[in-house]
This record gives C-alpha cells, structure tokens and sequence, in this order.
DNA sequence: CTGAAGCCTGCAGTCACTACAGGGTCAAGC
DNA sequence: GCTTGACCCTGTAGTGACTGCAGGCTTCAG
C-alpha cells in the first residue's frame, strides 16, 4: 500500500518544510499536528499529507497568526461544505490587527527619533537630553500636537507598553 | 530627617507611576530597582528617587526599549562624566529595530491582503482561494514582484517568522 | 559488527510580566 | 484594646511559541 520513499523521518519532515524538529514535536504535543506511526524503535513516520499540513502551519504562521488562529483555520478546512466567510473575517481580523500594530510602531519611531534629535552624542551624559526626557516629565515624550486629556493619555500608554513589549525580543 | 510625607508603600508607588505592584516586586527581582527600607513589619518603603527611577523605566519601556537596554541606560546615566554617545546610540540602533519591523509588518500585511482580495467569504470552505493559497506552493503568497533567490527567500522568511512570534500575543 | 548520525523523552529556559494562594501587617474606628 | 478590611508579604506557576539540552536508544551504511 504505502510506498517506501513517500515516508520520512522528522528530520527529512523538517527539511521538506523549513520547520525544526523540535518544532513539530512541538505541533505534535500541542495536537496542532496528529501523532503520526511509529516505527517498531519508535521513529516518527511521516507522509506527504503530514508536509502539507505542516507547510500549511509554517505559511499561516508566517503571516503572523496565532496558534489558535491556525488551529480554527485547519478546523475549518475540515468541513468542506461550510461557508467560508469565518476564514475571511480571521483573515481579515488580523490584517486590522496589524494596522494598529504598525500604526503604535511609527508612533513609538516618532518618539523615540524626537528624543535623538535632542541629542547630537557629543556631549557628557551629565547633560544628556535623552537621558534627561526619560527622567522627567510626560510632556517631553507626548507627540507635540496631539491634545489628549491626562487619563486617556495614560490608558493608550498602557496599551502601547503591552504592545512594545513584544516588539523588542527578536 | 526624612519626612513621612515622602514615603510610601507599594501600592502608592504604583499609583504615582503607573507601574503595577507585582511588576515593582518583579524589578527588585531582576535588580532593576534597588532593595527599598522596610517596616519592622516588613513592608516595603519608597521614597521620591525611587518614583524617579521607576519613570525613567516605564517611560524606556513604554518606548520599546528592553529591559536589559534600560539597565544599561541606567547604568550609563550614574557615570556622569562619561560621553553620552552610547546613550545615543542606544536609541537610534532601536530606532532602526522599529524601521526594520515596521517594514516587516508592512509586507506581511499585504501578503495577508492579497490573501484578502482573492475571497470574498461568499463561498464554500472546499472552494476557498484563502486556505488554497495556504495548502498551496510558496508563489501564491510571494511578493509579486521581487524576484529572490529560493534560499534566500527561506532565511528571510525564517527571519520574519521569528519577529511575526512576537507581534501576536497583544 | 561497529560507528556515526539521527532519533527519543522529559525538562528547563526564553521575555516581561501577571496571577494566584495562603498567609502577615497596618491604620482607622469603636 | 480589639476588630475590620485594605493592604502587603513570599513563593510559585502560567503566558506564547518555541528552543535547547542531557542522557539514552535506533538505524543503517560500510
């Protein structure tokens, strides 16, 4: 029935697919991916449905969604008679998600090139406007004409600190 | 000498700062705030520099700066004497993270919105050109019109793919 | 039959918090 | 002095999505 070279190890899977192994053992505890058959020594055997599968996760991972969003993808390609709107909206959904996300960025960029404008790098840190702005009042770091009472100000930072924390451990 | 008005516990410095008391407790974990005085009852008591301080590491966050870019900043700024371009470069070398990212988020949502244009969400889940693109070759998802060698494209996408990790979670 | 390459499990670490459980402390009001 | 309730303490575990390692087992070519 199943022909020889049509199975793989998890290392020739992860070839096949640019996913490490230890990824897809990965995939397999979370049950992103089923368990596949085991050899008698208790190798991982896999097939060409496991590549497209798993090419299915690498390219919807890479376009930035999450885990459970791949999850409800693969759910819903399951059932194919059902209407495919909700894979739309995830879609759609997570390209609005990333216009916020690249919309906080450039606000972050602006603050940030505000604050080296004010520094040329010459000088001794006892008189470093970087370090001063970062020390002293909200003023120095708000965007300059953007009017935006106290608390919301404060509410929107909280949010941009959740965001920009995610930001910086690649 | 020290005047009662000036202390506070952590809660107050929470609220004076906008940080969380557990994430205070956290930065005297990692010895990013110093060890505060204590009641005899063991209560932690701060005084206005620490208000100071902690500002300065919100504010650096808030900006996107790590936690190990803040430390460093911290330590830079007790050296009073020294020259501040590493402060400066400090910020511009995350300046040009951000630019990097921002590019990145901007590629990715255009794959995504392509991905978008091909569906309108009116038909069927078997007949949907979203999860085809996605079980289907690398090209359908590729930028049209930049031509890149396979390996390359495979290194950069990894490279992407570690960064996209990160945006999600927000 | 040997040796090297590859595979196995299970667990710890990453980043920057956040959330608990199960207790102790403090200040105000009675 | 006592009670109440808000606050604080420590220690530990969880988040997302992997990544890395130790210590051992399997496979297959030579």
């Amino acid at each position: 029935m199943a022909r020889d070279d049509e199975q793989m190890t998890i290392g020739a899977l992860g070839q096949a697919t640019g996913v490490g192994a230890e990824t897809i053992r990965y995939y397999e505890r979370i049950e992103l991916l089923p368990q596949p058959a085991r050899t008698a020594g208790g190798y991982r055997i896999y097939r060409p449905e496991h590549v497209r599968r798993l090419n299915f996760i690498r390219r919807s991972r890479e376009l930035g969604l999450s885990i459970e969003d791949v999850r409800e993808l693969l759910s819903l390609a399951r059932d194919r008679l059902r209407p495919c709107a909700r894979v739309d909206r995830l879609v759609r959904d997570h390209i609005h998600d990333l216009d916020h996300k690249i919309d906080d960025l450039q606000k972050l960029r602006a603050a940030l090139q505000r604050l080296a404008d004010s520094c040329r790098g010459g000088g001794r840190v006892s008189e470093c406007r970087i370090l001063e702005a970062l020390q002293e009042a909200e003023e120095t770091l708000a965007e300059p004409a953007v009017p935006c009472a106290e608390e919301e100000c404060v509410e929107r930072r909280a949010g941009d600190k959740a965001r920009a924390r995610r930001e910086r451990p690649a």
